[in-house]
DNA sequence: CGCAACATGTAAGCGGTTACATGATTAC
DNA sequence: GTAATCATGTAACCGCTTACATGTTGCG
């Protein structure tokens, strides 16, 4: 499932330019499927020429022209189809743990520093969930489901990083004392 | 961070062919850095015409030839330099949540399919956690700090998954029950 | 006899990121 | 004045995935 795929999906739940999916890409969708305006346009586009999507050119008094699209029938049965696909894939590519595995190499104040960076980007997710469960009530199942499972796991991260840090970041005198 | 700098940190730790790393891509680092043939030994070469690693060929009776490296003074100087960043990435890319947020176009079926298929894959990597625990001495700090990450976050992701998933594919009056 | 494990590579292609390009309006 | 928000796009590039290509030994 690419960028097209999300785009359409996204406009199952009603019409949108590519500035408004973009900016559900950088919120709700941010913790597990980032895309930028060089993906999000051409796909736009590329659904329009497959006549998934139709778009609408929307004058707006003291602001650019927007193109509004709208999921088609033929598009509906297109996502259908794409969703229907139960072999889905959950990937992580994470410099962070990869770093992490050559700790060995490093001193300890350059692993905190980086564990402290790791925290502070979990909080600023969980901020953002907290934002979200604010306007809660207009969302499908689905979106709740996510949101919780994004909620869950970065809760489960920082939880483990709090919990963890002196095993990288103590000298070794005072790991051999926290082992006792 | 790529796969370069990554098979570089593994060889800091012992000189290994691209067979052997593959392997590493395949069981420890599978859950946050995976590599393909197609990207490794291309990134041998590469640290090879560097000068960051040394190659020696060695003759097998029985077996194919392999091609051992070790990493240089230069490698590691590299490594180091590439350690020293502190904005390290953690991206997660899944199809699986994307296909979620739009479960209310999916069946109960279909949902309860997608559902079971990530739960296995979560348990094959519980599995393999517990694999890892049984040669846990011979690690470093850094690769028990990560693995211990990796099955914190696939506990909680196993147990938000069975905890909510009535909440996705209970039928619609059921659902009004649970929520009284 | 066939399959798994051992072992190394190349090349095409794809999907996404990054940088570039433009321009109006509003608020500080 | 200058930054942020609104708004749309293109093009080069990069890194990774996938498929292809080849060959041996050992085990059941």
């Amino acid at each position: 499932m690419d960028v097209k795929t999300v785009c359409l999906g996204m406009l199952s739940d009603g019409e949108a330019s590519g500035y408004d999916l973009k900016k559900q890409f950088e919120s709700t969708f941010a913790h597990f499927f980032a895309a930028g305006y060089g993906s999000i346009y051409p796909a736009l586009s590329s659904l329009h020429a497959d006549g998934l999507v139709d778009c609408r050119e929307e004058a707006q008094d003291g602001r650019p022209d927007r193109k509004v699209y709208r999921i088609t029938d033929d598009g509906l049965a297109h996502l259908r189809g794409a969703l229907s696909e139960t072999n889905l894939t959950h990937r992580v590519r994470s410099e962070f743990l990869a770093a992490m595995c050559f700790a060995h190499l490093m001193s300890a104040e350059q692993i905190a520093a980086i564990l402290d960076h790791r925290v502070t980007e979990l909080s600023r997710y969980l901020a953002m969930f907290d934002e979200f469960d604010e306007c809660n009530g207009e969302w499908t199942d689905g979106m709740r489901f996510v949101c919780g499972f994004g909620r869950a796991i970065t809760e489960a991260s920082k939880r483990y990083i709090e919990a963890n840090r002196d095993t990288l970041t103590a000298a070794p005198d005072l790991k051999r004392t926290a082992a006792q």
